[in-house]
DNA sequence: CCTATACTGTAGTGAACACTACGAAAATTG
DNA sequence: CAATTTTCGTAGTGTTCACTACAGTATAGG
């Protein structure tokens, strides 16, 4: 067990905290003092804790996609594409509107356009959403080669159809557009999906991209 | 002809400036020392042209919207529904990833999330959507009202899926992902509208939602 | 108990922020 | 020309920013 003078606040909660402030208010738009203020410490015992305000971004970024990713794994994980599609739109559309969270994602939500100084912050927001990109289009690619989906679909098209509909979804969901309709939009995109499935006795709804 | 001083720099090509800026860095990314010095010009000289920064944002934003709706207008203006909405999601494309502008769409880059302080413009960013939406609700609602669409297609779904793939392009676009598959998955998104078609003589291609 | 170690609160650091008071400069009007 | 009006550059205002020096406090091992 390591001396000293133990933490007098959770790391794990504080980093929850941190994480849903620049989920909600972006990342130029959360301050140390929003932060200490809402945890009730003061600054030098959050830098102690978690270094310099980008990486604090950086950690609570982590937190968000490790919990995202498993998610999104777990339902892209379903046996049929056309079912584990369904499950990644539908349950995004859940998530980005639970009430208990900041509306839509934080990968597109904290970060889009930032100043120049904090042009990694960008980056690296942009490489959490290539790494949920290449998961999808790892998922498709599975789905072709297993003969799920038509011969000469572009899994790179598709897959950037659904990041599309990903996106668009957390900007609509964090200005409250109303549930039913985005998941009236999430099918909508689903059905795209079916168009592709490959279909030995009936016709194919699409011809290829 | 007034009297006075004649202003020593071009207000429409300084709020064109202004407007790149806010659109590119985002509103809290843009001080107000980078469009000045930008502009060559010192801050009294701003601030008599155009008011606060929230006031220059707003005027910006009313320059970007009246450029953008114009162009959206045309595009959807096109007789056929199909058609219209190939040219609005297709030309959006265009200059989402236009080289000679910042990449995607102003109201989704330039302030999704803000500090608290700025949430009238969050505010302001969502009802430009807001306007952008009742075009198109409006266009497909006429659609419907001509037999173009299946009659009981719902026109809040379709134009909610509408504006969250525009809405995921512009993430996409702003993260500079290739212009050929945004292209691509436009063209599925076009495919739903398609899909939803009156077609007489043939089968319908979707349930209604 | 003593020392070492780690955390905490106080109180700041310099820099950047949006914004402006003020006087000089340039333009029109009479 | 003189008077008026508007803009301009200089040089600031107070506030907030991310971040920290330092001394005090609590915990561990010895």
């Amino acid at each position: 067990m390591p001396a000293g003078r133990k933490r007098g606040f959770d790391d794990q909660a504080a980093l929850q905290t941190a994480m849903e402030f620049f989920w909600r208010q972006g990342y130029e738009g959360t301050s140390i003092a929003d932060l200490t203020t809402a945890l009730g410490i003061n600054p030098p015992s959050l830098y102690a804790a978690f270094g310099s305000k980008r990486d604090l971004f950086e950690k609570a970024l982590g937190r968000y996609m490790c919990q995202r990713t498993a998610q999104m794994e777990e339902a892209i994980s379903k046996p049929g594409v056309d079912e584990a599609i369904t499950a990644l739109l539908l349950g995004r559309v859940e998530v980005f509107t639970d009430p208990d969270l900041p509306a839509g994602c934080m990968t597109v939500q904290s970060g889009l356009s930032l100043a120049k100084p904090h042009a990694d912050i960008v980056e690296m927001l942009a490489q959490a959403r290539e790494g949920m990109r290449l998961m999808v289009l790892e998922r498709l690619a599975r789905a072709v080669a297993e003969g799920e989906l038509l011969p000469g679909t572009s899994c790179e098209a598709l897959t950037r159809f659904i990041m599309t509909t990903l996106y668009g979804l957390s900007v609509e969901a964090a200005a409250g557009a109303p549930k039913d309709e985005l998941i009236a939009a999430a099918n909508l995109a689903i059905e795209v999906v079916r168009g592709m499935l490959f279909q030995p006795q009936g016709h194919h709804v699409y011809a290829q991209v």
